[in-house]
DNA sequence: CCCGGCATCATCCGTTCGGCTATCGCGGGG
DNA sequence: CCCCGCGATAGCCGAACGGATGATGCCGGG
């Protein structure tokens, strides 16, 4: 390591303290990763990004109330001099992993990765490289030649709305569309899932993490 | 503090190693305070308690995988000499927190606590008193004076049914009762859990872990 | 240029749901 | 001993659902 290397600046965004405290501990271990700044929303991460200006922000998904992960990182992005973005989080679902990449974000490790692979992760992020956790990497590489049919955008649409327990009639209105339509949309669903009910469509979104519990 | 004192030992249980990795470091940085032993899952936490008798256990209730974080606790306070087993986790159902005391935890803690609050309530659950956060604590008093939604066996039964698409028909069939008994205990489902249909059921029983997704 | 996928809409029709009301046997707690 | 919760059962009825079938417009790839 060059001591003239500057090392690189880093954010946290993250709704929980003792997770922000924890992952300020663990980088700052490496002697070229600095911790120079932290957020718990979209708002206080925008300010704090304006001001340290950092190499990397590490970007939990699931920001409790207020703008999401994916949200926050397309507002950093979308800022002179963006920061790169490194998704750092719990749970997998395939629109999350998409949204995020759409966002602008450069890579997408899980919290169950070691410490290792995230510190490895961020210095190939600073390098202008992309990162997938194997995980992340193969739900992506399944949805593409699988034999599953994938689910278009409106269907997704259609299934979270399911899931909430609302009826066909309800849906049509939220989506300003005919309850024919919806009717429609359900039938390619129930055939593409496997399924012939409601409820065995909402279970197995769920459980191929098409739409999250 | 006293010299002679010997200091709180500790396990962590998480399954994520970025986390347990940072709880460590952010727990050491409190003199009085030691770690001696990190679980991923409920194998591993059983044989690092029985090895290290720790005072106290830092317990994530979602443990991926295999047995939850209840069901740990629960085992690891019937082992001899127990551990106190203080929860620390991101989400609160009120069934987590029930199922959670009733396995023997002494703590529920949630990780958008502060690191301050964390301490305090280690160092309370190891002269074995009670902690609670507030946001816990409140959800609990709350379920004390409204009907709680406790689901029968048979409700949940249905549950996992309701969860494979399958029709009341088909659903007594297999229960050997009748579709107005199936029709019955339905719609007890859907007044304890604040529903209206089975696609709503089928989402709240997953979310609030009341069937595996 | 044509085909196919997507989203949209429509009608028909039989089945299924879900709400309502009511009954019954059983077991436990006041 | 009586009441209550639980499981089981029944019938009624309007609303919702799911399947089948077909049609339109748009867009993109071959």
């Amino acid at each position: 390591m060059d001591a003239t290397e500057p090392g690189l600046c880093l954010v946290l965004v993250d709704d929980h303290p003792v997770v922000r405290a924890g992952l300020r501990a663990l980088v700052e271990s490496q002697a070229d990763l600095d911790v120079v700044g932290e957020a718990r929303d979209a708002a206080a991460a925008e300010d704090v990004v304006r001001r340290t200006r950092p190499d990397v922000v590490l970007m939990d998904l699931n920001l409790g109330a207020g703008p999401g992960g994916a949200a926050t990182t397309a507002l950093l992005r979308n800022l002179p001099q963006p920061p790169r973005v490194l998704i750092l989080t719990t749970y997998v679902t395939e629109t999350d992993i998409r949204t995020a990449l759409d966002a602008g974000a450069s890579g997408y490790l899980l919290k169950d990765a070691p410490p290792d692979e995230l510190f490895r992760g961020i210095r190939a992020v600073a390098r202008g490289e992309t990162v997938l956790a194997s995980d992340v990497a193969a739900l992506l590489v399944r949805r593409v030649n699988s034999p599953e049919p994938a689910l278009t955008e409106r269907e997704v649409q259609i299934l979270g709305l399911l899931a909430d327990g609302l009826a066909n009639k309800e849906m049509a209105r939220r989506l300003l569309v005919s309850e024919a339509t919806v009717k429609s949309h359900l039938a390619h669903i129930y055939t593409k899932l496997a399924v012939e009910s409601r409820a065995g469509a909402v279970a197995k979104a769920i459980e191929q993490r098409i739409i999250r519990a």
